[in-house]
DNA sequence: CTGAAAGCGCTAACAC
DNA sequence: GTGTTAGCGCTTTCAG
């Protein structure tokens, strides 16, 4: 809807030349003689002609588009995710249709079908629950997909995230270290396949290995009043170390046993499974399992580049490298 | 790039129509016959027919989709707009184009030039500076844009946000009330509209009114160490409270105060001015100019769609009303 | 209420 | 190297 709709048919008629030599020019097609190529791109300017990408697109089937499908855009460690993906994104000359499921009128097959049928070139799946409609949805589908910071459950897709079983147990083991001994596990979402196949076993496994009885896991912590509150309950159960998968319940937990007048770390250590900035902005500063988020959608983006190109991808499962952050809400014995 | 390419043609084929009534089907047009309606409708599910919706762009010259051009993904403050955005373009039907503009490699005149070429139907524009190339490129459009949560220097473009120059001076007050008499304004970005017509000339102006000398403004303080960093200089200045428009940055500030062995807010009282869920997590709490990010974002969206509908908008620069959130950081006398 | 036909602006064979 | 010509899949007059 410009005013002045200037199209490659404008160009060819003021540069005497045919609509494909135009296109070639605007493509970077070698295939052009350097006296036109310069005729043209002189008219190109003089009319400020920029090229319609919906036509393009129509055209070549290629929208240079990807879709970005994301639980929450106020959840920093979706945000921190979506900052590398941009960024090779934006290297890589395309752009980001985002579409966020948090809101019960979007589904994350819906979600995909949108995004489908908009055309996009790929999409990079960061929601940590992938139902099985989603699944079938994708699978309908030739557009690549990769995931970002969650896996699938049975490795059907590409994916780029950390290895959670291995940071968790050593995130456990630090604080067994510290001599904590009822350790528990706090998830926001009980039903992510991270936390099903990843985190869940882990602690499980740790607690058995190391004969600490069943111990506790808390469920549906995903905000900072939610981790606040849990705290009381935490307290009761006679807990001395958590795990939190929510960067923000972390912290309210942290500020409800402060409020409460304990001490952070000797009463109770707090690890966070998701960090973000938030983590270390807070004092005492969260110990934490920092996860490379940026590289995570880094790498995914350049993968789905590759992907959308036909090129040729070596490892379909990456694993980043994590790194056990300690500070100060653990005494790090 | 679909498995199943089927097209409208499929669907006319097999339902026995032209695809001209199978297009109004899909779009809702009432002049259809109900019993060809539903025999249309039974070869859409049949088929799983979904509409392209590069060539719909292409065809009616609408793409349902919006740009929005924002600074940084991972700054609560656009995230929060974002998401009222969002959930008011999903409630509409559009699809969110997202360009980040904090990268180098991306001017603000290029983000709305790539925007334009996607054929978007309309932009909301969030990022707090708005050089001229920017203003030049809308005005080269028809397409619609909406400013959120800033303003541009000759209310030329419709905007929504809140009355910055009001609401800093009531910030300033509730320090000055408080005995604080040194008085500063740290900046993220020293040239963005809000800041050079609103905030400076509010500071300037409260510091005339109230005979306490030229004060002091301190610039580029933009995440947490900046923040951190600047408090020694703080001190060395004598200054017992702060306006701060980085959210992140006021936490460093608070948090090196506090490091020091300082007080707050006795010593020193922050109020920070554009204020996220950060604010309200760290202890002690921040006082904060709360806007209503959320709603700023919504109502931006919702004037964008009336204006992409060319239905009358009888207010372009919409106030909405902010809070001034007395929390722990200023002692509130 | 329905169909025919002309594009939307561009790309991509295929000729020359 | 360059031009010609079909489309891409859909919407939208315009007839009837």
């Amino acid at each position: 809807m410009r005013k002045q709709e200037i199209t490659i048919y404008d160009v060819a008629r003021e540069a005497k030349v045919s609509m494909a030599t135009v296109s070639r020019v605007v493509n970077g097609n070698t295939n052009v003689r350097k006296d036109t190529r310069d005729r043209v791109m002189k008219v190109i300017n003089r009319l400020h002609y920029q090229p319609n990408a919906v036509a393009q697109g129509l055209a070549s089937k290629r929208t240079t588009t990807v879709g970005l499908i994301v639980p929450d855009l106020t959840n920093l460690y979706f945000a921190e995710l979506s900052k590398g993906i941009d960024d090779i994104a934006l290297l890589y000359k395309y752009n980001i249709i985002i579409t966020s499921i948090e809101n019960r009128l979007m589904r994350e097959d819906q979600a995909i079908q949108g995004l489908l049928n908009k055309q996009v070139d790929g999409v990079i799946y960061m929601s940590d629950s992938l139902p099985e409609e989603a699944v079938e949805a994708f699978k309908r589908t030739d557009t690549p997909v990769v995931l970002a910071g969650t896996k699938d459950n049975h490795l059907e897709f590409p994916s780029v995230a950390i290895d959670y079983q291995k940071a968790d147990t050593e995130a456990l083991n630090l604080m067994y270290n510290d001599g904590k001994r009822n350790l528990a596990l706090v998830l926001d979402n009980p039903e992510t396949v991270v936390n099903t196949e990843n985190r869940i076993p882990a602690y499980q496994q740790f607690m058995k290995e190391h004969k600490l009885g069943k111990g506790h896991i808390y469920s549906n912590i995903k905000d900072h009043s939610d981790g606040y509150n849990l705290y009381s309950q935490l307290q009761k159960d006679g807990v001395d170390g958590v795990i939190v998968t929510s960067d923000v319940s972390a912290v309210g937990i942290l500020t409800s046993a402060i409020d409460a007048g304990k001490n952070v770390p000797k009463d109770i250590e707090i690890i966070t499974a998701n960090a973000t900035q938030i983590a270390s902005i807070v004092r005492p500063a969260l110990t934490a399992i920092r996860q490379p988020l940026y590289d995570i959608g880094a790498v995914a983006m350049r993968m789905l580049t590759k992907l959308m190109n036909n090129e040729k991808v070596d490892e379909m499962q990456i694993e980043l490298p994590y790194e056990l952050l300690k500070k100060q809400s653990t005494s790090n014995n």
